[in-house]
DNA sequence: AACGTTGCCTACAACGTTGTAGAAACGAGG
DNA sequence: CCTCGTTTCTACAACGTTGTAGGCAACGTT
């Protein structure tokens, strides 16, 4: 059921490679022999053999993306806007779930990679820079800040600079105690640390203490994570009047735990998050946010693996920057009329 | 940088086959020649041409999942899990967008299945069975009602009683101008013309009369799609005093537009909604639903992939059902305490 | 008429792997 | 010492594709 080039050649009367010229757009063909070619080809259903063409080339068109978790909002709508972006090179998108978890991660970074893909877009969690270190062949870019210093291309945002913008808000609002929900151990969640240091400095600009009673960890980013470190707040005696989430899973969390606490947002406290994912501007109240430009990020990862698969593959790793802007909606100034 | 067998097997000073042999497990390999071996691999660093060995050995150990879109909750969940059974049987998952339109669906059913993956699992919106009849080769698992009769394996959930359940529910509360979200023309959205069965089953047998002017519908079944579809209900006059939505995300855009009109849930309208997904675990108010149990989902359909694979590809295709639930939450009743 | 150029096509080898067939070494049983 | 079976290993071919080298016409130029 499933033929060759060597089954299209006989019924077109040619040889093999006249065959892999036809499918392969060679401009020395004769239109006679062509349309007899591609008539065979059509009678049998001809699809080319990607395994035997990969190993022939060397190239396989396949990158792989590796996440998290996929049913992390950010990272879906990552995952699609990268699956687009990789379509516009003829790139099929494999994507690989390293939950987060180091060994998986090491998995991925040397073992997936292993000829079946072309290139990797890879967004560590906790994989550090030694375990890149000694890491030959597939190129690879790095999504956000995790492994300083890696020896691999890299697009980031401006995390410090973010995070101080939408803690500045808040402090334009007239909120004066600022509570931070997702700080993590140093070791792991680089962009915990950086958000942390936004918001830390947007406190010192404004002549504000830096209250480590206000600072709640998340041992993960997920709403269940976020809900409980709000309720830890809520039941340490200084109420916050303000909530910087570092992430808007973990806000979206926190406004349930208010919720149930019966309190009010943004009148009684307003709360910020991190990505802008879709089930903010549907929320209620809706989330105020960063919105990092995660179609840019797509699109800017894809190009640098492009460039280095075509390019030099020595070339000193680059690392590119992502816009992003702040999206202020209901949780922190009162309503603004129906959301589409 | 990259190492062949033959480089292992220089370096260990025996056959290509040998090292093949040990890399492939292969019994009847002395002890000390094995270490050799290993040895030489470890220190080379070698790792499998996947392409090549695939070309040998016809199967690729890829399969593919193909989702109209990624960033849908729902999918993004059911992805996670199927990569997850998978891997139990050492698949890697390539995950195709199809965005649902028809024109990619059978790019996906037909080209992208060529050789590079063994089977596929696919969930199509616009698909009709005759674009899979003429499909040859690679194995393929449905999931959902799309294609009728056609000719591959399938994984569904009872919809209709689903749908009667959780509207039953809301009868059982009381309610008695239900309204539908998201129905749907006909040749599109099969789950749709099921669910709305059910809601028709459901009311039928309590007595009440299915009125048209209580069925909205949506093209497609996003957050905004459901506030949209909310509002208009809200502004034909006869108000409903609950809704069943045939998604979650239609739900939650439903509650959005429920909020901004002022209207309390589940007070005054109480809102249910269908799939389960996390956002309405901890959405204000958290959502009542029909819970598909998605894990179940994924495991059958890679099952029904493995058996087809190993099996005979010949045999009659199966249909399995996946058990559902109701997760009955705050849309429809009030107060249940903190969420986790 | 002899020559080089171009267009069209083919034969062959190679990509890296594994299945098959069989050779070499070894031990056990006669 | 010979035979037989088992263990251990190797040579070769093949999976389906494409790059390289080259052959053969047909053409235009000298």
């Amino acid at each position: 059921m499933r033929h060759r080039l060597k089954d299209v050649a006989e019924r077109a009367g040619v040889s093999v490679k006249t065959v892999s010229n036809v499918v392969n757009g060679y401009v020395h063909v004769r239109p006679d022999t062509r349309a007899r070619v591609e008539e065979a080809i059509a009678e049998l259903n001809y699809r080319p053999n990607l395994s035997a063409r990969h190993l022939r080339k060397g190239r396989t068109g396949v990158i792989a993306l590796a996440v998290p978790e996929l049913d992390i909002p950010y990272f879906a709508e990552l995952a699609r806007y990268v699956v687009t972006a990789a379509a516009d090179y003829g790139w099929t998108v494999l994507i690989d779930q390293t939950g987060g978890r180091r060994e998986q991660e090491r998995v991925v970074a040397s073992g997936i990679t292993d000829h079946l893909i072309d290139g990797l877009i890879f967004s560590p969690l906790a994989l550090t820079a030694e375990d890149l270190a000694g890491l030959d062949g597939t190129p690879m870019v790095l999504l956000g800040e995790r492994v300083d210093h890696g020896p691999a291309d890299r697009v980031v945002i401006d995390n410090v600079t973010a995070a101080r913008e939408i803690t500045d808000h808040l402090i334009q609002l007239g909120h004066r105690r600022i509570a931070a929900i997702g700080s993590q151990r140093t070791d792991e969640g680089a962009s915990a640390r950086l958000r942390l240091a936004g918001y830390a400095e947007a406190l010192r600009a404004a002549g504000l203490t830096y209250d480590e009673a206000l600072v709640a960890p998340a041992p993960a980013w997920h709403r269940a994570d976020g809900a409980a470190a709000m309720r830890g707040l809520l039941t340490t005696g200084v109420r916050p009047d303000a909530v910087f989430c570092f992430n808007d899973t973990l806000a979206l969390g926190a406004l349930r735990a208010l919720h149930e606490a019966g309190l009010r947002v943004p009148e009684d406290v307003a709360v910020v998050g991190f990505d802008d994912i879709e089930d903010g501007r549907f929320s209620i109240p809706t989330l105020s946010t960063v919105a990092p430009d995660k179609e840019r990020i797509a699109k800017l990862a894809v190009e640098l693996l492009a460039n280095r698969l075509d390019g030099d593959r020595a070339a000193p790793a680059k690392e590119l920057k992502a816009p992003h802007h702040l999206e202020l909606r209901e949780s922190t100034q009162t309503s603004l009329g129906p959301v589409s």
